[in-house]
RNA sequence: GUCCUGUUAGCUCAGCUGGUAGAGCACGUCACUUUUAAUGAUGUGGCCGAUGGUUCGAAUCCAUCACAGGACACCA
């Protein structure tokens, strides 16, 4: 495992390092300080300073990022969680023979090293550590990347997220963002009197949505579990149950194609509000956009890619208005089933003719408005066909008290006053099991026990989710899902591992 | 699932219409006590993603496979 050559020095030096009675893997750690606390503290010495002040004297650790050795002096930077700092380290400040034994042969760039001293200016400039005690806490053995360039390389950079994450700061702060959503939207509905719940991951019926779900078996109970694709029934059952605000901050997981926007894995935020109607989840929506942009200290003018989303710019327009309004469909057609397929395949685009009018408008959406939406627009008044959840309008029974939320031509948010007639949801649920019998194996499980627990009563209830990766891409301009995850799905790299699988399956 | 592109040293990359492999950084050795991708000298370093084929000869051409990136399809 270890047999290049350049890991091989490194563990002869971590060698020389044991002889010499110095530990490379020691666990006595005295930092008293991290970087950023010592820049901060010390931002007051401006001018270069000889002399060591024996009030300022601070132990700092990090991992050694830089080394400049320049005969009896040295220049290194070393870097912890907060930032980077320049340390002066000079053989006669250090014990005997250390500086040219220990240090100058076997410690280098990757080690993570303790260095106690004093702090000072450079003649450049630079606010940095003098060193007069130095020590190795960890040695690495596997050379970093090159400094420069350091590694670009996507395919190592996520399978070995830890590499890129030593190497781009920038990196760091993507999922420091990140965890900063997460921890702002569960304040947002805890400050709301939402209560925070968890629903189980396993399920007996994949429910919630229509997706292929992963299998599992359970040994002691021998039966077969599905990942969850959704919270969404359970979530439902807590609102029966009495709960009147819920929310959930979790992981969902779908056996379905990866790209930009799609991982098995992904995390979202359900909830779930009594005696409330998607009027209110839209203004619920605008407030917790500004309180993460208040709280995050972006521009409300956010830049995305070669766009500029403008937060203060929230736009509302029912589905069929936006087909003339914003996607140039001509208003005579919207309605008509036959007009919609001609149309369609006037513009060259494949037309499934088994499909529904409802259904037929949600492809118009697709391929004609929703890339068109770049200021966050509340899409409303979805077709009844295309929303088997959402409750139906009292005014207008073709249409659903629904709306999906676009920013910069994605899809971020979808919400619906919920079903909550227990006879009608067994009819839709019988629905999605004929069509599952006809081979759409993707259609909805029946779920029995849930429309039973419709069946004891659920006060009228708006819920939304939102998919975190895909706020947390906007919000990062990031355009890839892979890069808002820590460790994105990846196929194995062994390919006889591969092999081996598949022919086990077969 | 389809198409396109990529895979060469630890890292970032060259390598022409086929003639048995290059740079920078890193690493080793030497010099250097205020550098900022430090500098100068010098040296080591490769199953050219895998397997077949064409050829006197393949990193280079062809086929298949693996992995990745991108686009499309799928995912209401």
């Amino acid at each position: 495992m270890f047999s290049n050559k350049f890991i091989q020095q490194r563990i002869e030096k971590a060698d020389v390092l044991r002889e010499a009675g110095i530990n490379p893997y020691s666990n006595q750690s005295k930092r008293n300080t991290t970087i950023e606390k010592f820049l901060n503290v010390n931002a007051d010495i401006e001018q270069k300073e000889d002399k060591r002040d024996a009030t300022r004297l601070y132990v700092v650790s990090g991992r050694i990022k830089f080394l400049r050795i320049m005969g009896k002096a040295s220049f290194v930077k070393i870097e912890d969680e907060s930032g980077m700092l320049q340390l002066y380290v000079a053989r006669d400040n250090l014990a005997e023979g250390f500086y040219n034994t220990i240090f100058k042969k076997n410690i280098e760039v990757g080690d993570i090293i303790e260095v106690h001293g004093y702090p000072f200016v450079t003649g450049q400039g630079e606010l940095s550590l003098h060193a007069d005690d130095l020590k190795i806490l960890t040695k690495a053995i596997s050379p970093l990347p090159e400094k420069f360039h350091g590694i670009t390389d996507k395919e190592v950079r996520y399978r070995k997220r830890y590499l890129d994450l030593i190497m781009n700061t920038e990196v760091r702060k993507t999922f420091q963002t990140r965890s900063r959503v997460i921890s702002l939207t569960r304040r947002f509905f805890e400050d709301k009197g939402f209560l925070e719940v968890e629903t189980p991951m396993m399920h007996p019926i994949a429910g919630g949505a229509n997706a292929k779900p992963f299998v599992t078996h359970h040994n002691a109970l021998d039966v077969d579990r599905y990942l969850r694709i959704a919270p969404e029934l359970y979530l439902k059952r807590l609102i029966v149950g009495g709960f009147e605000a819920v929310f959930e901050i979790n992981r969902n997981f779908r056996n379905e194609g990866m790209d930009a926007t799609h991982n098995p894995e992904f995390t979202s935020i359900e909830f779930y509000w009594a005696y409330k109607t998607y009027k209110d989840l839209i203004e619920i929506t605008k407030e917790y956009f500004q309180y993460l942009f208040e709280h995050l200290k972006l521009p409300t003018l956010l830049p995305y890619g070669d766009l500029k989303v403008n937060f203060n710019n929230f736009q509302e327009i029912p589905l069929i208005e936006s087909l003339t309004v914003i996607g140039g469909v001509p208003a005579d057609i919207v309605n008509s089933k036959e007009k919609i397929i001609a149309y369609l395949k006037e513009k060259n685009l494949d037309v499934n003719e088994k499909m529904n009018l409802g259904q037929l408008q949600g492809e118009l959406f697709d391929e004609f408005v929703e890339e068109k939406l770049i200021d966050p627009t509340f899409i409303t008044e979805y077709p009844v066909e295309i929303s088997p959840l959402a409750r139906r309008s009292d005014t207008n029974p073709e249409i659903t008290e629904r709306f999906e939320l676009f920013i910069a031509g994605r899809e971020i948010a979808n919400a619906f006053s919920e079903l909550n007639d227990p006879l009608d949801q067994l009819e839709r649920f019988k629905g999605q099991m004929a069509a599952k019998d006809c081979g759409d194996d993707e259609a909805h499980e029946m779920d029995s026990d849930f429309v039973e627990a419709l069946s004891y009563g659920m006060a009228p209830t708006a819920g939304q989710g939102i998919g975190i990766d895909r706020l947390v891409m906007l919000l990062t301009n990031e355009h890839s899902i892979r890069d808002v995850l820590l460790f994105p799905a990846m196929k194995p790299l062994n390919g006889d591992l591969c092999e081996e699988a598949a022919q086990e399956e077969e």
